[in-house]
DNA sequence: TGTACATCAGTGAACGCGCGTTCACTGATGTAC
DNA sequence: TGTACATCAGTGAACGCGCGTTCACTGATGTAC
């Protein structure tokens, strides 16, 4: 259902329907619209913990980190594909309590991230804050990325998986170059 | 009205109430409410198309490009929230028409981009590609950082304007050393 | 092994309400001659 | 300068419908003794 709405637009009688209850009936698992929607946010960022789970225990990611990366990803995707739009979509979407849940989320996985990315010899002199910084713009081409990947045809997939790929390695290729400026002091 | 809700879960008769007028009086003006939202697409788009031609007079821009540019976008959420927050928010939204009115959008404005950015030295012998991967890249930055600052309350404004200037310079750092891969031949 | 009771997922009817769209109509403004 | 007519933004009533939530009720399954 959310493949053509947004969550915002769905009755709770639509959902009903859909499940083959009754109105009624719905109250005896939500306590109404919003709770169903986080509860949809929890579920779709627990199959992306899994995801990360799984690519943490694979061994072809130090090798060549970037393309499996995206390759994980995009396979993630084509399995989880309601979930990751339900992501996407509701990230900015127009549910208040749902956009500061996927944005904790978010920032939860982004900092895992920037932890992970520590063992990485080029970033050892690099200040918390500016692998926090490429951490997020990391996660946030991958979302966007995601975004694009569940809008479109089947044939679409590969040439958003090449742009990401291509994208992130650009990305990549900064990280040596890069210089931290002493951040301004507090306020100034 | 858009600032609480998804632009799916307006109806024609809120719209209407808000605006002063009788739902009968709307038709007067739009189709329908699909018809309304092209328009605010088309509008939103309007203002933006404005901020790059000053953007464009502006001289500064050439010898502090990045912080400058990210100032005008700043400056320019901040003077037009309601538009930007519309684009952020429908950009992955639950109405197929206005998605993709926007993807188009988005697309015309990257290469635009695209074209411009020929002009700095170090792209030069990039392919139109690449370069449009590159400006791709720059696009999908700044709007995922204009959806956050329309969403953001203004004493976080300052941070994200930071952090979205870091990302921009990281980015850009990794461009003298950026080598193309040949395009895979077409079919394999 | 029986029995009494609690829990649980579900039903169906009912409520008042806001919805999109249609209809015939109004009154002000613009335009042709 | 008048007059006739067209255009335009608007009104208000009406339609059938789907909405969220409530209520009292059902029947199957689990649990204590």
């Amino acid at each position: 259902m959310l493949s053509r709405h947004s969550f915002d637009s769905l009755s709770l009688r639509e959902v009903a329907r859909e499940s083959g209850i009754t109105p009624t009936a719905f109250y005896r698992h939500f306590d109404g619209m919003d709770d169903l929607g986080l509860a949809l946010v929890t579920e779709a960022f627990g199959t992306l913990h899994d995801m990360v789970r799984t690519a943490r225990g694979d061994d072809t990611l130090y090798t060549d980190a970037i393309r499996r990366s995206v390759e994980i990803v995009v396979q993630h995707v084509r399995e989880h594909r309601d979930p990751m739009r339900f992501i996407a979509r509701e990230r900015f979407g127009g549910v208040r309590r749902l956009r500061r849940a996927i944005r904790m989320e978010l920032e939860l996985f982004a900092n895992e991230l920037a932890v992970d990315l520590s063992r990485f010899p080029e970033l050892v002199g690099w200040t918390r804050s500016d692998r926090q910084m490429f951490a997020d713009l990391l996660v946030e081409t991958v979302v966007s990325a995601v975004g694009r990947l569940t809008g479109a045809r089947p044939e679409e997939e590969a040439e958003i998986a090449r742009r990401i790929e291509k994208q992130l390695r650009l990305i990549v290729v900064g990280v040596p170059g890069w210089r931290s400026r002493p951040e301004p002091p507090a306020g100034s």
